[in-house]
RNA sequence: GGCGCUAUGGUGUAAUUGGUUAACACGCUGCCCUCUCAAGGCAGAGAGUACGGGUUCGAUCCCCGUUAGCGCUACCA
């Protein structure tokens, strides 16, 4: 097995056009402060202080850090497969963080439902969830000491300002970032405004000479000049943190080792390697994952049907086929075959197996993926999923997992082998379970229109009722010799006793079926007669 | 608009220190099996690797340009 350390250590570098690097230009004598009380007493290595004095040591540490502004969706998942894969694999530790600085869009339920999804996914977190707004305190002490250390100041331009000079810029055509009109503020000037008590951000002090480089271990070296890198915002008017603050020294404090994220985090990096050297702090290795897209290769979204993963839960696929579908979306194995247990991701999976160009989500093969994983399954392990489809259709009884187990497990081993979702075992086989069914229209056009059958199929069941054993020989035996007795083709009876005795015109083999309902019900279904009374309407 | 990234059948992905009939899976078509539908078996269609140049005996692979798509360009994350 390939070691996925081979690929050599990355380091990324922040070098000034004259080409020495940027580091040696930092003020000299600067130190962070003593830390605050550890709000998280859970971490190893979580002293902001001296980890950096001991690198190389932590090992494998990832996250996956979703801000609660909506239900977990099908990217964000596939990110955190990667993670939890990356994580499981090296032996590391997989962290749960909840980015809930944007107070106007987050919501506790939608922690709640993130929370859920993962567990269905069974992507277990071994540290958090923790939420950034139990921090604010700590980000607020580094701004300070950001500001302290002119490596970031007070600005006090207002939305409306800037928003103007934005406008104004795009009318005349040209592109517009941050002017720094705040950046060398003269003190007087400061304390006037702080004096009159206007409202004011924190912003990063970017440096314009140079380049940001770093080697993404998915996309390789990715470059950027830092004249293109704007002043972005750390601390709001509000005091709220915003994202890159936020990440940063959270990586930092958790001693996150590898941040695996989306793609369209990119361009945000190089900003965030910046704050790093600002803080005198090494940074974690990157690898960005390639995007997923609709069927319309733009971002997948609502209109593109069902994006929660949630979603996919309700409407009866299962967590290891939806995690197998989701790790062939931009990584794939190094053998050919595609279909993969859980156990086997965790020791397949390998950041050098990830490509780089987004990719179109295909509910076709997720499908594909769960009707296999489901006719594979031994119905033991499908009976408590059907339960909970029964359940909600009203079919389950008590008797279905005590005195009828033996009987349920034979069902689900019928009905499992043309299944596509768990919701079908109710809906197909609704006849197993209860007398309460309808006769499909599609199965009586199939195959209750010939007028003989009115005749047949009480004789029919007669004969079925009188046999001395009724295992699926007997059955069989007894139907074809039936059918040559009559002269009509034994296929005939067969489908006329598939709708009878199922209400569908695809239902599993006829004989396991009769075997499976038991002599009384096949007799009274086929016997019966109200379906000679509703007839379908004309013109269905 | 600026900046960044990407580009192999319809979709997901393979492939070669540059030399293969460009491979596998989903989907699609036909046949077999057969009591329906799946599954399974067999056979097939579908890309000449976005386009245009260059380097080379030879390019999907290296270089340049173009185009397209995506991302970033917020006091969202």
């Amino acid at each position: 097995m390939p070691n996925p350390f081979d690929f050599g250590r990355f380091r990324p570098s922040v070098r000034t056009a004259g080409g020495e690097p940027l580091s040696a230009l930092a003020r000299p004598g600067v130190r962070l402060p003593a830390t605050l009380p550890n709000r998280f007493p859970e971490f190893a290595h979580s002293d902001f202080q001296s980890f950096k004095e001991d690198p190389g040591v932590p090992g494998v540490r990832v996250r996956f850090a979703p801000s609660p502004t909506g239900s977990l969706h099908v990217g964000g998942a596939r990110t955190a497969l990667f993670n939890w894969l990356f994580a499981r694999g090296q032996g590391g530790r997989f962290i749960l963080r909840i980015e809930d600085t944007d107070r106007e869009r987050s919501s506790p339920e939608m922690v709640e439902d993130i929370l859920d999804a993962l567990r269905w996914l069974g992507l277990d977190w071994d540290e958090g969830p923790f939420l950034q707004s139990e921090r604010l305190d700590r980000y607020r002490q580094v701004a300070d000491w950001l500001v302290s250390a002119n490596k970031a100041y007070r600005c006090f331009c207002s939305t409306d300002e800037l928003a103007a000079k934005r406008q104004a810029a795009s009318a005349s055509g040209k592109s517009w970032k941050y002017d720094g009109a705040c950046r060398e503020l003269p003190p007087d000037q400061f304390r006037a405004r702080h004096a009159r008590g206007l409202p004011s951000v924190v912003r990063f002090k970017g440096t314009r000479v140079g380049e940001v480089v770093f080697e993404d271990r998915i996309f390789g070296r990715i470059a950027h000049r830092t004249e293109q890198i704007e002043d972005f915002v750390l601390v709001r008017s509000d005091g709220m943190p915003t994202y890159h603050l936020g990440v940063v020294l959270d990586d930092l404090d958790m001693n996150i080792s590898h941040v695996i994220r989306g793609a369209d985090h990119i361009s945000n990096t190089p900003k965030q390697i910046l704050l790093y050297q600002a803080l005198e702090r090494t940074v974690p290795d990157f690898a960005h994952l390639p995007l997923i897209l609709g069927s319309d290769r733009t971002r997948l979204s609502k209109r593109h049907g069902a994006t929660a993963v949630t979603t996919y839960r309700e409407q009866g696929y299962l967590p290891d086929p939806f995690c197998n579908f989701l790790a062939l979306l931009g990584w794939s194995p190094k053998t050919e075959v595609e279909s993969l247990s859980t156990d086997e991701l965790i020791r397949q999976f390998s950041l050098k197996g990830v490509n780089k160009s987004n990719a179109v989500f295909d509910p076709e093969k997720l499908s594909w993926f769960n009707s296999r994983y489901l006719r594979n399954a031994p119905a033991e392990r499908l009976l408590p999923l059907i339960r909970v489809e029964l359940e909600r259709e009203g079919l389950w009884k008590g008797e279905f997992d005590s005195s009828d187990r033996a009987w349920m497990l034979k069902v689900i081993d019928l009905l499992k082998q043309r299944v596509r979702m768990v919701s079908d075992f109710a809906t197909q086989g609704r006849a197993f379970f209860t007398d309460d069914f309808e006769i499909e229209d599609k199965a009586r056009r199939k195959f209750l229109k010939n007028e003989a059958l009115p005749l047949l199929m009480p004789e029919l069941a007669a004969r079925l009722e009188s046999l001395p054993a009724f295992g699926l020989e007997e059955v069989e035996s007894a139907l074809r010799a039936f059918a040559a007795e009559k002269e009509v083709k034994a296929g005939l009876l067969i489908n006329a006793a598939r709708a009878l005795l199922t209400g569908k015109a695809v239902a599993p083999g006829i004989f396991e079926v009769m075997a499976a309902l038991g002599r009384d019900r096949t007799v009274a279904r086929l016997s019966g007669t109200s379906w000679l009374e509703n007839e379908p309407r004309a013109g269905e």
